[in-house]
DNA sequence: ATATAACGCGCG
DNA sequence: AAAGCGCGCGTTATAT
């Protein structure tokens, strides 16, 4: 067995007038010949070189670069986005020697600027200065940063664990690209009707749903308050408390504490506003076209390393509106998420063999109750949690050190972390994302606090503010390697459905895009779960794809690692819960 | 009148 | 049920 061949590297920048250039990185790793072509010709140019050997292209920004291809009909298999890895490297405790790049201020770009969930631009670069980012797109700029970068990972003791970071992130701006263009087939007559079944019918214009004017009455009647505003919180803390009932706001949790008829009515009531105003009617109108709703996915957009998404509050679907999601005529979902992945993230990071039996081929959650740490399923959610979150009082408080005493190598890894938090240090991620460092303000509060005549307030506001970030930094580690695994499995996920055998023209997912709705492709993604949207005859080999991704991606971050990361997998028309 | 903060709640 | 982490977004309240 030879080792396959190292893919090329392609390096793409633009050039004065519209032109675009293409240089391919040696061996050696100078930059050979430029290749000037028209920018029209640059779908073309991509996927010759995509079909000739499948080269990583490097350039600017994945979120200028691609939808363009996309639209075109041309998927790229790998790249290299500098701003993403840009970002990722400025911080890296793990880069001795990143003086240049951190000199490089103009690719520090604060959040994309969202392409507002439009249809991919027809061709690159047309789109208004509102798509992508800020970072410098020619060519000699593109060139001079992939090798300030690449002397950045090589500086490191052990480079690898970055050059995978860098690739997966990468991989991950492909991935939020084709989400984009593919988008979430979303079927408005369902939504129409789960929310028709909530509120009532649509009602006209700026008028109130009648299951909302209904419920508001019954609120009313029981506070004795017939003008009262519902949608004002202040104001109904007020009626609240005048009607006796002793809280100190409206929130769900703590109204949910006290016995009086208005209770009931006001919950409902407040559930069925949230649905109105985060997904409603109006909702549907922004967001929903052809069939489709199209989010901007922000990959790396939390600081931990984690997914944001800009455009319809895409990560926050609300699991009510599942059922709107629904393949398209002849296809079908294939819908997994990771059973626990954060305390499996951190078994296999500690090498926590105990944490890792507990959990194998399992739920890791009876795992633990059936190594006798706790009593009920339950108990050990919370327990686990708490020692992720760092929880210190009531249920979790009192759980977690039980913990401690079983998984002693899982806790001392988040413990650490916290400990190195309080004290105002850096901590990083698995595969090298490092933590930001305390602000100047954090600094000052330690300052204040430590002095020989600092007030007990200070003192106390100083231990306060260095637990906050314990907390942090313990949540830290364990949150953004998960985000890594993750990265992990779907890089090797896209690659898996790209492989898989296209359908004839007459059976294709059109909505999906030229580039992506011929054959199985990803449909939402959301920090630990998967939705393949694929042709029903292809739906099998897509899902095998996926439980083989989670494998490959448990491989890849932790090789011979005894932790598992099993999945929930179905098949189906629509996305069910 | 408009920008910002705070709240509350949806997701993991 | 919340608590302990990370978010986005629509709302009202408050500051400018």
């Amino acid at each position: 067995m030879t080792a396959a061949p190292r893919p090329t590297t392609c390096v793409l920048g633009r050039l004065a007038g519209g032109r675009v250039a293409l240089c391919e990185i040696g061996g050696d790793g100078e930059p050979g010949p430029r290749q000037e072509f028209d920018e029209e010709r640059l779908a073309e140019v991509v996927a010759g070189h995509e079909a000739a050997g499948t080269p990583r292209w490097v350039w600017s920004d994945t979120a200028t670069w691609y939808p363009g291809l996309l639209a075109a009909g041309v998927r790229v298999e790998r790249c290299h986005d500098l701003r993403l890895v840009h970002t990722i490297l400025q911080h890296a405790a793990a880069v001795t020697d990143g003086a240049a790049l951190r000199a490089a201020t103009a690719w520090e770009t604060g959040p994309v600027v969202p392409a507002e969930g439009r249809p991919p631009a027809a061709t690159l670069f047309d789109v208004a200065p509102a798509a992508g980012s800020a970072v410098p797109h020619d060519l000699e700029e593109t060139l001079a940063e992939h090798a300030r970068q690449q002397a950045a990972i090589a500086s490191a003791a052990d480079p690898s664990p970055l050059r995978l970071l860098a690739a997966a992130e990468s991989a991950g701006g492909l991935v939020a690209a084709e989400l984009q263009a593919a988008g979430m087939p979303w079927d408005v007559v369902e939504h129409d009707r789960i929310l028709a079944e909530q509120l009532g019918p649509r009602p006209g214009h700026g008028q109130p749903p009648a299951r909302m004017v209904e419920v508001g009455a019954q609120v009313r009647t029981a506070l004795g308050d017939p003008m009262l505003s519902l949608d004002s919180p202040p104001r109904v803390l007020k009626a609240l408390r005048r009607a006796g009932i002793d809280v100190s706001s409206t929130s769900q949790w703590e109204l949910a504490e006290h016995d009086h008829p208005v209770i009931e009515p006001l919950l409902r009531y407040k559930k069925l506003s949230r649905l109105l105003t985060a997904n409603g009617w109006a909702w549907i109108d922004e967001w929903v076209h052809e069939g489709r709703y199209r989010p901007v996915y922000l990959p790396g957009g939390v600081v931990t390393g984690r997914w944001a998404s800009n455009g319809g509050g895409a990560l926050q679907i609300p699991r009510q509106l599942r059922p709107a999601l629904r393949a398209d005529p002849g296809w079908m979902l294939v819908g997994a998420d990771v059973s626990q992945l954060e305390p499996r993230v951190l078994a296999a990071m500690a090498g926590d063999r105990a944490m890792a039996d507990a959990g194998r081929g399992k739920d890791l959650y009876s795992g633990i109750v059936e190594a006798g740490v706790v009593a009920t399923r339950a108990e050990a959610k919370v327990a686990v949690l708490g020692a992720l979150y760092g929880s210190t009082t009531g249920d979790a408080g009192r759980l977690v050190p039980r913990l401690r005493r079983t998984f002693p190598r899982a806790m001392a890894l988040v413990d650490e972390a916290a400990a190195t938090g309080e004290r105002g240090g850096t901590v990083h991620t698995w595969l090298g994302r490092t933590s930001p460092p305390p602000g100047p303000e954090w600094a000052a509060v330690q300052t204040r606090g430590g002095v020989v005549d600092a007030t007990t307030a200070d003192e106390e506001r100083a231990r306060r503010a260095g637990r906050d970030r314990g907390r942090f930094t313990r949540n830290f580690v364990v949150q953004g390697t998960a985000a890594e695994w993750a990265l992990a499995w779907l890089a090797d996920l896209r690659l898996r459905l790209s492989r898989i055998a296209p359908v004839p023209e007459e059976h294709a997912a059109t909505a999906s895009g030229p580039a992506l709705g011929n054959r199985p492709h990803l449909a939402f993604f959301l920090h630990d779960e998967v939705i393949v949207h694929a042709p029903r005859e292809h739906a099998e080999e897509a899902a095998q794809a996926v439980r083989d991704a989670a494998d490959a991606a448990g491989r890849l971050l932790f090789p011979g690692s005894p932790v598992d990361f099993p999945l929930d997998l179905t098949i189906t028309e629509r996305s069910a819960k």
